[in-house]
DNA sequence: GTCTATATCTGGATAGAC
DNA sequence: GTCTATCCAGATATAGAC
């Protein structure tokens, strides 16, 4: 599957997503009409992961997300309540998408090697597509509250045993060898990872996403060949 | 080659460790007496390394290190000029150390199977050792300054070149097949740099370096026989 | 060398005009 | 719904006693 396939099957434009940002903190927005909300929404959450990519969430100052986004300081506060609750809403909606295009993109399939090889297309795909939300994620996790936090592993843990159930029904099956499965799914997240948090180091050596798919899934079913 | 051995070898103390913290940073700190700058800075850096790898550097202010190193603010800043310089020094001394270790390991090794083994113990160990060092380094290098920051991305570039070299050593020794070096070498570090970034993963699961050395080291020698 | 007290400023957050 | 002006808590950093 190649990139672009995915980025049309799934469709995530930033319309839907914001709207679907909006929806979800209906109670906590002050501002009450959709596309206005929405159109800020955007902006703000811009602003934010662009300045916390930078320098760190907690080094943003409102001062400075109010000039990046173009909103008054005054204004972002109809858009949440505090510092605190902002990093929330991003992290969660980070955290909704993610979860429900990886269940999506998988569900119906069950040969193994080929629910190994779309895992490893979708997780990359998806984290190419919100590379901004993910490295944000990675990055300010530490600095959430206890109970964000604790929605962070979850999803860690989640992810990583959609491939511990692959490997192990592979292994059932025969088709992949007798491997330590907590180890292979541990190491396949950390490289899928790897390509979010060192993207530069990747652009620089112009290796294109379906590159860095392919080196992946090659290396694993390597290891997993009987 | 086992942890505890390592660990003999190189004896990175604590004493040594902050010695020579205190004498790279001879200039910049007021205190003049070994012994007692010694002491602090051991405090103050284990203060500011547990802080930051909990809530984030910039989160921390100085009341809190403060209170958890145990000295009065005043006396901090008989340490280092500004929180910046602080941060700074932490992440000089880390990559000095490193930088170090892993040269003094690998020299005079010749033999690519063997001296890639010891490559990915001598990055695991230490990172073990240092783990809090190199937390703090992967989190926090985006808020140095650009100068630092660019000195850490050379490290990352120069360790993972370690790689690449052996690799490609291998290579026109036919001893490995031919492999895209530089894809390799990166997922290496990004499994190795896992183990830093994600203990508490491996902690829950009785994970042990040695194990997680032996898997990588497994992986990496599979996907490179002819 | 270390402390307490304090100067100074920046940050998050809000009130109220428009 | 957005802006400007402002409050004040808490931040960094320093001065000066001990």
């Amino acid at each position: 599957m190649n990139f672009d396939v995915f980025k049309n099957r799934v469709s995530i434009s930033k319309e839907n997503m914001y709207r679907e940002f909006f929806q979800e903190n209906r109670n906590r927005i002050k501002i009450k009409k959709a596309p206005v909300a929405v159109k800020n929404l955007i902006k703000i959450s811009e602003a934010t992961l662009a300045l916390s990519n930078k320098k760190g969430f907690s080094a943003m100052s409102m001062r400075d997300l109010s000039t990046e986004a173009g909103l008054s300081v005054g204004a972002l506060y109809s858009y949440f309540s505090s510092k605190d609750e902002l990093i929330e809403m991003i992290q969660q909606q980070s955290m909704r998408v993610a979860t429900r295009v990886l269940v999506d993109q998988l569900t119906g399939i069950d040969d193994p090697h080929f629910k190994l090889k779309q895992a490893i297309y979708a997780h990359l795909y998806l984290s190419e597509i919100m590379h901004t939300w993910f490295y944000f994620s990675y990055m300010e996790t530490k600095n959430l509250t206890k109970k964000v936090q604790k929605r962070a592993i979850e999803l860690e843990l989640f992810t990583e045993k959609i491939f511990t159930d692959i490997i192990e029904q592979g292994k059932q099956d025969r088709i992949f060898r007798d491997v330590n499965e907590e180890l292979v799914a541990a190491m396949i997240k950390a490289i899928l990872q790897d390509w979010y948090l060192k993207r530069w180091k990747y652009e620089m050596r112009n290796v294109s996403v379906e590159q860095y798919a392919r080196f992946l899934i090659d290396l694993v079913e390597l290891y997993l060949k009987p």
